[in-house]
DNA sequence: TCTATACGAGACTGAGCGGTTTCGGATATG
DNA sequence: CATATCCGAAACCGCTCAGTCTCGTATAGA
């Protein structure tokens, strides 16, 4: 399930069958894996047809066909291949402060990745309880990296003496992503800046028990 | 819309129509709008369909299309129509501390309920992005109640000067409901007491600038 | 060059579901 | 008792969509 464009449905012993003829063009897989992923955040799984993903990656049925068995394979390869373009290790902020390293990541561009991902999380309800594996593929691939960032800077934080070492590192990296998830999802409003200083300033710090020093507001 | 079981779509004028035979039997009306709820809450919006309704609530397709011109119409009424059960106000806790309030609301019937609430956001997602009536509906029924405990909460915390003034109730408000609905929702976790517990004590309090002096992990 | 396969485009099939209609029976008005 | 409407049950219609198949073309290996 970790590996990367599936492939590995047929053929189950390893290659005594060279075959004959034109090669499947393997550079199709993730175009059209990219293209499954924008239908089902701008749609969700039940209003996403293979029509549609196909028109996107101007691809015939048939190539899908081909390649994944069904429409629920198809997603949950295409969300198990969602890379984390963003939030790579090399490109964390590292500020010298936990509030520094929070504040350094609200960034247009993260923002605009971070709502992008819960958008297709919530394309997903409905799926997520009926598929296990959808449901592990999804956390895997859009909350546990995220929540992996936050562990990080809180971790660093304590690390440093900043923040006292029996706080629940587990539960207030939850805040910022559940509390994200909650203002998008449910309240149908945008993941501004202003929302995510306020959850910084307001939540995380004060429950992480920084004192309000330096506050913006 | 805020009225009770819908009944106004047709008739524009008031009553000069004294119809002969059989009246409609509107004790069903409820029991219709509780089946759908039901359903709605175990397979989501797009899964739900109408002769699960009918099958559920014992009533032919026909007798709920004489009632709800539509799928979307009878969700939309059986949302609006969904009565705040627990949480009346006479029925909330008053214990004199922030934590008093917030650990009395832990009780088996109250976090089942909230549960069953959940399960029903969930499950309108999707619908809820494209129908702004629907939204506004789920947020006053689901949603809304609950904050305003949290906010009555708070602000009597600030009445007693248990809580600073200045504090961000609206947010601190959404802290609950919203790691709540990121347990049940995104990450497929019971909403158990020992989460609401932490909740409280390591993120709530803390964030309404409540020291740790009565912990009981 | 010949063969077997992949490709995009699109026709086709079968199932599921929203919504309508029909049917036999019940019930309130007159 | 007659009439108009209601009821539950179920047949029916029209459409959408997952999945298959066909067609004409392109391409890798023998």
């Amino acid at each position: 399930m970790a590996q990367s464009h599936s492939t590995a449905q047929l053929d189950p012993e390893a290659g005594p069958t060279p075959r004959l003829g034109r090669k499947r063009d393997h550079t199709r897989d993730p175009e059209i894996l990219d293209a499954a992923i924008e239908v089902l955040a701008e749609s969700g799984f039940d209003g996403m047809t293979i029509d549609m993903v196909a028109a996107r990656a101007k691809a015939g049925k048939a190539t899908i066909y081909r390649r994944w068995p069904s429409k629920a394979d198809l997603v949950l390869d295409a969300v198990a291949c969602m890379k984390a373009a963003d939030l790579a290790p090399e490109r964390l902020p590292d500020t010298g402060t936990l509030r520094g390293d929070l504040v350094a990541m609200i960034r247009p561009r993260s923002i605009e990745e971070g709502e992008r991902k819960l958008r297709i999380m919530g394309g997903l309800f409905g799926m997520i309880s009926t598929s296990p594996e959808l449901a592990a593929a999804a956390h895997q691939a859009i909350i546990e990296p995220r929540l992996a960032v936050n562990r990080l800077f809180l971790q660093r934080a304590i690390d440093r003496g900043e923040v006292a070492a029996d706080c629940d590192i587990d539960l207030l990296a939850r805040v910022a992503s559940g509390m994200s998830a909650f203002r998008m999802l449910v309240e149908q409003q945008p993941l501004d800046a202003d929302y995510l200083l306020s959850l910084i300033d307001h939540v995380i710090l004060p429950a992480a028990g920084i004192a309000p020093e330096a506050r913006t507001d």
